[in-house]
RNA sequence: GACCCUAUCGUCCAGUGGCCUAGGACAUCGCCCUUUCACGGCGAGAACACGGGUUCGAAUCCCGUUAGGGUCGCCA
């Protein structure tokens, strides 16, 4: 048993990357790295119709995101290649020649070839599933009829995915295939494709499918289901696959927010789930927030600068993005939402809310207290968030009103709006100058249009 | 229709014959913290699909029913 654990993730390029493939390639890349193994990428595009370098690139840039690095595959070499089965007609050729010389393979009479199955009772041992039995000799079709031969190439000369799965995995020497449930079925076919070709066959585990949440089967529109749907609507990728771990595997224990080298060392295909995961994507937004509250905040600040410049927003230096980051940070549940938080920390010029306005910076009082606040602030010592609160509570005091009529002004002044982090902390961050020149600026205008 | 898989709170997981008056997490609701919004803390409601067995004892084992999913392509 001291044979090298190789497995493989052999999507079909659709144009996008699914959950669902996303998940089986996780599972994959996690025995993998648990075992030691090699993680390999196979590109299954024998259907010419559907194989285009964009759907190719969907799943590449997907896995990248992911971090789900392969050993050997497209763009990464290794001893089986080519790994397109668009390129390896000449071995397939090789292996049917196989089937033909031992008579297990036929011409039908519109030139397709075809398996003669054996349909004998089959039994194989799946490592989520447990013992499988299947009595072949029963299967049929919807009419009743019995099951027909496999093609294993069509009239066109194209091969067909059971066949060139199967040789592939031989060629490539997989060790274990995990794969989607919906293979399970399809399972005693290569079974016996194994046999024809004198090969011993991997070790089997299949993984129950994703479905949406309610129960219905996950397709490419549904919210959740594409894996460049992350990368658009602002995930932190790390999460998404820590979120993704947990879909049919668990430690078992509570664990759930891991770093993924636990996954790894404690990942074990034969504690997954029999059961399909409905897929809930409010537990996703969780774990992104709590990946977003955790992770060292430089990594933080990485990984939002790109939404921030894509909203135009000029922060300056990364020493001046890091405070306004480290106070609004609670607040993200995505990055996408970091310009929202984060945009009139750096500039004067925002608007203002005209709600906000109306409820609080319209009445004539609360003008008042702003220039009240402004008159202290500006001879305020220490421009410290402490200070400033102690501050704004005195003037409170002395004009005998609640401190919500001074904190309410303040914060509507300095931002132009009426939520955000805490108003001292705001304000010390944005240093004395630019709040009394903001305070200034929703006086000169808010007194013009009284 | 045939064959295969599955069945614990709305959802994700624990539970592998007695520790279960079934545990954790998300979501929901309430309270606290906070004169914003969040974060955080505390608490509540919420499940073993149904029916038969086996056993001194079943969420856990067996059978059936029901329900969901999958396969049965010259798609992968």
């Amino acid at each position: 048993m001291s044979e090298q654990v190789r497995v493989r993730f052999a999507p079909s390029p659709t144009g996008y990357l699914h959950v669902g493939g996303a998940r089986t390639a996780l599972f994959n890349w996690l025995f993998a790295r648990h075992t030691g193994g090699k993680f390999i990428l196979r590109i299954e595009d024998t259907d010419a119709a559907r194989n285009t370098e964009a759907a190719m690139q969907a799943i590449y840039d997907g896995m990248r995101w992911l971090g789900l690095d392969w050993d050997e595959g497209p763009l990464a070499g290794g001893d089986c290649g080519p790994y397109h089965q668009s390129e390896r007609g000449a071995i397939y050729e090789r292996h049917a020649q196989k089937l033909r010389d031992s008579g297990h393979v036929y011409a039908d009479e519109n030139g397709a070839l075809r398996f003669r199955l054996p349909r004998q009772p089959i039994v194989f041992e799946d490592l989520v599933c447990g013992r499988i039995e299947v009595d072949r000799s029963k299967s049929q079709n919807r009419d009743g009829s019995p099951e027909a031969d496999m093609t294993i190439r069509r009239a066109d000369g194209g091969w067909i995915f059971h066949f060139v799965n199967v040789a592939d995995d031989i060629e490539m020497k997989i060790t274990h295939v995990i794969r989607g449930e919906d293979h399970l079925s399809n399972t005693p076919k290569h079974l016996e494709l194994f046999a024809a070709l004198g090969a011993t066959p991997p070790r089997y585990a299949h993984i129950p499918l994703i479905l949406n949440k309610d129960g219905t089967k996950m397709s490419k529109r549904d919210q959740g289901a594409s894996v460049d749907g992350y990368i658009e609507a602002g995930y932190v990728p790390e999460a998404v696959r820590n979120f993704l771990c947990l879909l049919g595997w668990s430690p078992k224990d509570d664990r759930e927010i891991m770093p993924i080298s636990e996954v790894i060392e404690r990942f074990d295909p034969a504690q997954i789930n029999r059961k399909a995961a409905h897929f809930d994507l409010e537990k996703c937004d969780w774990v992104n927030q709590q990946y977003i509250l955790q992770m060292p905040l430089e990594k933080l600040a990485d990984q939002v600068e790109p939404w921030l410049k894509k909203a135009g927003i000029i922060f300056g230096t990364r020493a001046e993005m890091l405070p306004v980051l480290a106070l609004v940070r609670e607040r993200l549940k995505k990055l996408s939402d970091a310009p929202a938080w984060m945009d009139y920390f750096f500039t004067g010029d925002f608007p203002f809310d005209a709600e906000a306005v109306a409820k609080v910076l319209s009445k004539p009082a609360a003008l008042d207290h702003l220039r009240k606040l402004t008159a202290a602030y500006a001879g305020l010592g220490e421009w410290t968030a402490a200070a400033l609160e102690t501050s704004l509570k005195s003037q409170a005091t002395v004009a005998g009103v609640k401190v919500g009529e001074f904190v309410h002004p303040a914060r509507i002044g300095a931002t132009g709006r009426s939520v955000g982090a805490s108003l001292y902390h705001t304000l010390e961050v944005l240093g004395r100058d630019r709040v009394l020149a903001r305070f200034a600026r929703a006086l000169a205008k808010l007194s013009a249009s009284n």
